[in-house]
DNA sequence: CGGCACCCCTGACATCTGTCACGGGGTATC
DNA sequence: GATACCCCGTGACAGATGTCAGGGGTGCCG
């Protein structure tokens, strides 16, 4: 019996995946959580070979949860399961240690197979992502530019994410169209697009 | 017997609500889907009695969908189950004649019974979505300012929306100060921002 | 009919943005 | 030590943006 926890903000989304899950004989999902920072008090608790865990979600990212469960030694292999197949993401969570990283666009009668290699030590990445994240580069940015465009991705006024930050506005101006060149885009919003979709910031 | 379509281009989640809903001795679920613009011929070919339906689809969104299917004058009632409970998605909605909104945040245990109610005639809305409407107040924008915000929203220039829309620069830049001023924010990005946020554009 | 709201356009203005050249200070690498 | 990044800052410039005050045109409604 291959135990498992879910993680996922959404009550439809997690009932939806613990019906069809629960349909295979050797799945039992012996817990589930609607938030990211709970994760590893559950793991703790009910000890399941493997969590399923979301990525976007209100308290906490899957990201940190993961990283935050890899940290603490537990047996208990982390699989992502999002909606975005941002190559930023990936990459992201095979560093933070995620086992396993696969698309809510997967058919549904392959996740339990996905869920078996993981549980069984493999690690199982979606193959057209792996591709994107190969071929689509790397994030070319600094820690302070993805700093500044983060902070400036919602409409946010130079002098504001200057305030924000403890900068000169000179400065951020600086960061912002180093960005912007980066990403090879005409304005700071459309950068932080690309970066967004990237998975990036 | 009543009998379901379930219209979500995710097939993790699909499959989930699928498995979630089959549990329940008094539902069928008879046809699947993935774009919104599937959802009218698998009506007419598999007659179901209440189709379930996500709104941001890869193919054709589903109050487009939900429209199609209110002016095919189908036997078929429509649910919105969708992630995002914006407040214009919901008046959008049932403005093209949805007969149930809930957002996927729903208990899971809840939904059959709402699938229930919306099978039984009633109109089935998510009680703090249907608040946050009431009190959230309706779209100020004319059509040509949501135009404009729309087509500035991911970062193109005055000069690139103008000859998009057949319009004089001066004009764009006019549509949209009235839209920032209406929104009470700084610039475009954050009009389109919270425009999006509030379901209008 | 006169308002009223929307649409389209113009011209002018202050401000914000994006870019560039330039400087100084820190750290890691060879 | 030289080199290469990164970070922070300044000053200056052209161009984009947001605002305002006009002008005409349409259609709707009291």
């Amino acid at each position: 019996m291959i135990r498992l926890l879910l993680a996922d903000d959404q009550d439809l989304v997690r009932g939806g995946l613990a019906a069809l899950l629960s349909l295979e004989s050797d799945l039992d999902v012996v817990a589930e959580v609607g938030r990211g920072d709970e994760v590893p008090h559950a793991i703790t608790a009910h000890d399941p070979d493997v969590a399923l865990i979301d990525i976007e979600m209100a308290g906490g990212d899957g990201i940190e949860a993961t990283a935050a469960v890899t940290a603490s030694g537990a047996h208990c292999r982390c699989l992502i399961v999002t909606t975005f197949g941002r190559p930023g993401y990936l990459r992201r969570a095979m560093e933070a240690g995620a086992a396993g990283f696969v698309v809510k666009d997967t058919p549904a009668d392959r996740l339990a197979q996905v869920v078996r290699r993981v549980a069984g030590g493999e690690r199982v990445v979606d193959p057209t992502l792996a591709a994107d994240s190969l071929a689509g580069g790397v994030d070319p940015l600094t820690d302070r530019e993805r700093e500044v465009l983060r902070a400036a991705a919602d409409g946010a006024s130079v002098r504001t994410v200057a305030t924000q930050l403890h900068l000169s506005p000179g400065t951020v101006r600086n960061h912002l169209s180093s960005a912007i060149g980066k990403t090879e885009v005409e304005n700071r919003y459309a950068a932080a697009r690309l970066a967004r979709e990237r998975g990036w910031i």
